[in-house]
DNA sequence: CGAAACCTTGCAGCCGCTGCAAAGATATTG
DNA sequence: CAATATCTTTGCAGCGGCTGCAAGGTTTCG
C-alpha cells in the first residue's frame, strides 16, 4: 500500500516532504499569513507553480491528512465490542489514536504550531471535518443505521467537538500538560448527557475542574 | 440602539443591504465562487473597492453576523430558570431563536442558499463559531465557572454541533420539513449522553427514527 | 533505443483583498 | 449662509493565492 517502487514515485515523496517541512520552519514564530508560497518554495528548492502541484492550498501544506487514516478510523471504530456504546468505541479509537499522534514528531510540531498560531484552527478544523465521516461511518456500520441518520452524525458531530474542546483546553493550558487526559474528560461530560460537574446526583459525576 | 439618524447613516444602510441583496440574487443556482465581486458590485451600482469598506470577504456579504444578537444569546442562556441545566437552557434559548429565524425571509433564503451550495456550509460553521463564544458565556455566567472551564467550552460546542448537525439533516431532508424538530431532537441526543437510538433501557429515549 | 507517460517549470492571467490619497457628499459650527 | 471638519466613495497601484496551458526535461517500459 505505502511502496514506494521507482525513482520518479521516491522524489515525488522527498519534494512533498521537503515543501511540507519548508513551510513548517518558515511559519514557527511567524505569521503564516505572512509567509508567502514563494519563500516556501525558494527554501524547498523548487518551482512556485510546482507547490500546487503537491497542495491546493498553503494550509494544506502545513496540515495534511491522510484518507488512509478515514478508512483506519472507521474500520477501527467498527470493529470495537459490541458492548460498548459508539460514543464509548469513538472514545477507544480516538483516545489512543490521538496518544500514538503524540509519540510523532510530526503532529507535535504540528499541534504546538496550532498552539502557536490560532489562525491555523481553521485548518484543523476543516481536517476534523474528514475525521468526522470517518466516524460517522463507524458508528453507521455499528449500529446498522444510515450513516446521514440524526443520531449517527450528530454522535460523530459531538465527538469531534469534544476533540476539538480538548485541543482547545491543552492550547492554552500550562506546559506539560497532558492532552489525552483532556480528551478522556470530555467523552466523560457527553456522556454524562452535559451534566454539570459539581453536582453529587446526577450519573458517572466527571472528574474535577481542569 | 438601532436608531437612523442622518442621511448618512441610512444611506450606509443601504449600500450595505443593496450590496447583500445583490450578492444572495447573484448566488441563487450559481457556484458562489463564480460570481465575482465586481459583479455584485455593478448589481448594486457601486464601486468594487467599496464593497470592502463593507464586507471583509465575498462570503461575509451572503452570511453575516451581528454581534448584538451574540450577547442576546448569551443574555437569554444566562437568564434562563436556574432549575434548568446548562443544556436545557440553551436548547430553550437557541430553540426559540432558531424558530424565530425562520420567520424571518432573509434566513429563509440564507438556509435555502446553504441547502443548494454546501460549499457555503464552511462559511455557517464561522458564523456558529461566534454563537458558541455568545454560548459559552452565558454557560459560565450561569454556573459560575470559568468561560473556558473544559465542561463550559464543551457544552457550547456540542450544542453548536447539534445545530449544525440539524440543519445539515434539515438540508438533506425531503421539503417542508420542520428545522424546529431536528433541533429539538439532536438536543435529546446529547441529553441522554449519545445512547444509540431504539435502545429500550437508557434513559429518556429520543424520539425514533427521522 | 524509441515511444509513452510523467514532472517540473515559466508564463499569462483572474481574482480577492489592501493601503493610500484625491474627490465628493454630508454634518457642524460660527 | 458660509466655512470647515468629518465621513464615504472611488480609482489606482500592488501583492499574493491559485489555475490552465504548453514547452521541455526525465523516468519508465516495451
Amino acid at each position: 500500500m505505502s511502496i514506494i517502487r521507482g525513482r520518479r514515485a521516491h522524489r515525488k515523496l522527498a519534494t512533498r516532504d521537503a515543501l511540507q517541512r519548508a513551510a513548517l520552519e518558515l511559519v514557527r514564530g511567524r505569521d503564516p499569513d505572512s509567509v508567502t508560497v514563494e519563500e516556501i518554495c525558494a527554501r524547498a528548492g523548487v518551482s512556485p507553480r510546482t507547490f500546487f502541484n503537491y497542495f491546493a492550498s498553503k494550509e494544506e501544506a502545513l496540515i495534511d491528512w491522510d484518507a488512509e487514516i478515514d478508512a483506519f478510523v472507521t474500520g477501527a471504530v467498527a470493529r470495537r465490542p459490541a458492548s460498548e456504546s459508539p460514543l464509548r468505541a469513538i472514545r477507544a479509537v480516538l483516545g489512543s489514536a490521538v496518544a500514538d499522534a503524540m509519540g510523532m514528531d510530526l503532529w507535535q510540531d504540528r499541534l504546538e504550531l496550532i498552539r502557536e498560531q490560532p489562525g491555523l484552527i481553521g485548518r484543523f478544523v476543516a481536517v476534523m471535518g474528514s475525521v468526522q465521516r470517518a466516524l460517522a461511518a463507524g458508528v453507521a456500520r455499528r449500529t446498522g443505521l444510515a450513516s446521514d441518520h440524526l443520531y449517527v452524525e450528530l454522535t460523530a458531530a459531538a465527538s469531534v467537538a469534544a476533540i476539538r474542546t480538548a485541543i482547545q483546553a491543552w492550547t492554552d493550558a500550562p506546559d506539560g500538560t497532558d492532552p489525552a487526559r483532556l480528551i478522556d474528560d470530555a467523552f466523560a461530560y457527553l456522556e454524562s448527557g452535559l451534566a454539570p460537574p459539581g453536582g453529587r446526583g446526577s450519573g458517572p459525576a466527571p472528574p474535577g475542574d481542569a
